[in-house]
DNA sequence: GATGAATGAGCATTCATTCAT
DNA sequence: CATGAATGAATGCTCATTCAT
């Protein structure tokens, strides 16, 4: 699943769809580095321009406000988080057990790998002007209406007892968080990896276990 | 338990260790409100001015930078946190299982009536330089460690079933935490107050049933 | 009287004259509505182009500064202005009175449709380069010279009361415009068509009546 | 008459009613010389900056936005207008016509000494927001009301021979400016003095001689 | 201790113009 | 002849902070 809604969102001067694209790619690549690291606000339009190559005024022309920006930063990692958990490697799984213990393991993946990424995403999207931040939310939505179906389905076949879906996948994705937004606790105790597998069984045992 | 180290962590002009105490309370009560309304950066010293009636000079009299301030809010804000779960409600009852259900109710007590000043420590407490950060940091593991001593005389007493009081405690807390972050998509099926009894049941079965 | 020299003035990448001259009319058409609309300064480059069809490039192709755009635009009026003053009716007239009354109420007609042309005209003339501005001046010569004319004839007939006929016909061409420049306290008291007869009948009793 | 409403019309951050004063009298002095240069928009705020000694900080501690500067500029020349033209000499006269012509020969030497400041007025009234232009129209007014008075009492006395003392209250303050708006073209045959003595028996026989 | 005027670097954004295709 | 992406200096304005009184 491209980011293909970007150009219905973000307002340009461009007319060739292609570059766009490519632009917009280059443009969110380099600015989510920084945000990353400095958070959006302290993030100048010129330390954007300085890392992405762009001029000033053609970045201009694939943008028409700064948190544009922030929303292709938002956009991209999302396509790339969707993408990620679609491969057939989970939607392939007929078995719910294994099929949620492979979906935790491929989170747990691109939680790991985008730590920094899932936190921005947790403090800078109030940043993002209305609308954009409908779509993000929209987006995050899915991803739990992905572990909602998992659960139904582990539901029906009888073997997950858990009360409410959509509450425990809410609870999983938010759990599936806790690295970038509590690890500075946790890390005090557990390596990274305990943390992961700790945190697994936590999800399968309280999916599993209750009645 | 007094915001009292606050002398030690924000310099000041000033000598007067009350008058100190005094305006720096002030000073957090005014900008919590903006803060939590526009956010850290979005906040400017001259609409904290306007709020806190401090004249710009003087405001640079109880604190040396705009830092310091988010610093102050935070810290008021724990305290008033540290208080409240400290109350004797909590600390005289014997029955772990009661325990952990009134410090959980007490808990969601605070983050209803705070979810934004909750929601601006995860967003901006990467604003607050070093030294605060860890501050703060140790706070919350207090409050972590708070939970903590719960599940273990529970689990003394064996009526706690669960692997690692330090992992379930942070991941309580982190629950607790759940309104605030991702309400947004809760609260399209659930009211406030059934997410409140959900969570607690969720909490309360996760310790007791698991083994 | 075409804008014939037109090309001599605003240089052009462009040979075929013809093309010249008809995108410089599309040109001077699309800008002065925007340039009456918001005035000179106001007024984008994009915002031409996008009125006028051209694309960037294309756009250099026929001027080379924004200010041959505001000539253009001076050009193609004063063309109209003299076109419509050279009308048989007016030159034909014997009778310097009727002569002068048709004169004054054709440009009454001229100024009246043209109110925020002319109004562009005193405040942005300041904008033109030196050599453009000497030009436009001098085709506003030659609009007072048309009005001298008149009032030498009428003074050799012995029919006009006047000392000084380039002052006379500096003046009348001054107040004639009087509606564009201080229309907005004029119609606090006076309907457009009474300022132009009562202006009329100011002009023709100053010329008739004074020794 | 002082320029005494600009502190409600300009919003300041500064609280000593006296410095605002001082400090937007230095602002209109040197900013209406660069107006008068390069025009309004020609005029940046960096130049504005350099010419009166602000720095950037302060200037909009005393102004909030640009705008507010061309306001500034024609609030004081209209005080200072009006000022010049309250004088005894003026009011004192008994006799209309004596009264008439001092008022005219006033009026030409503000008009002489101020020849950009009132060619600015007429370019750039149009860039003022719409409160400011609205005060500024009727400073215009009171002028000509100025004018009136005058026409009236001679009406009455039965010296002047004029239809309407409003239309030509209009037309003698429009005339009298005839000179920063056509002198270019009068100048050609006529020196400065003699286009003010020519006005001034123009207005004159035209007020006197009509019936 | 309190006041508030002053500082100037820094900000996001726009613009006329150029030039490779 | 036409296209449209690229350029970068310049713009109006905000801000945290300082300092004389």
């Amino acid at each position: 699943m491209k980011s293909s809604n970007t150009q219905k969102q973000v307002q340009t001067q461009i007319k060739d769809v292609d570059l766009i694209r490519k632009k917009h790619l280059q443009l969110a690549k380099g600015a989510s580095k920084l945000f990353v690291r400095k958070g959006y606000y302290q993030t100048s339009i010129r330390d954007i321009l300085k890392i992405t190559d762009f001029t000033t005024g053609n970045l201009y022309n694939y943008i028409s406000k700064k948190e544009d920006i922030l929303y292709l930063v938002f956009d991209v990692f999302q396509s790339i988080w969707v993408t990620h958990m679609d491969e057939e490697g989970v939607f392939g799984i007929e078995d719910p057990v294994e099929q949620l213990k492979t979906a935790i393991k491929k989170m747990l993946e691109l939680v790991d790998s985008n730590r920094e990424m899932i936190l921005l995403m947790y403090t800078e999207s109030k940043s993002l002007p209305k609308n954009f931040l409908r779509e993000t939310m929209e987006k995050e939505s899915k991803l739990v209406g992905y572990f909602e179906k998992i659960l139904l389905k582990g539901l029906e076949k009888g073997v997950f007892k858990i009360k409410d879906p959509f509450l425990s996948a809410n609870i999983i994705v938010y759990l599936l968080s806790i690295e970038p937004l509590r690890g500075w606790n946790l890390r005090k105790r557990f390596k990274a990896e305990e943390i992961n597998n700790l945190l697994e069984k936590y999800i399968m045992e309280s999916v599993l276990k209750l009645d």
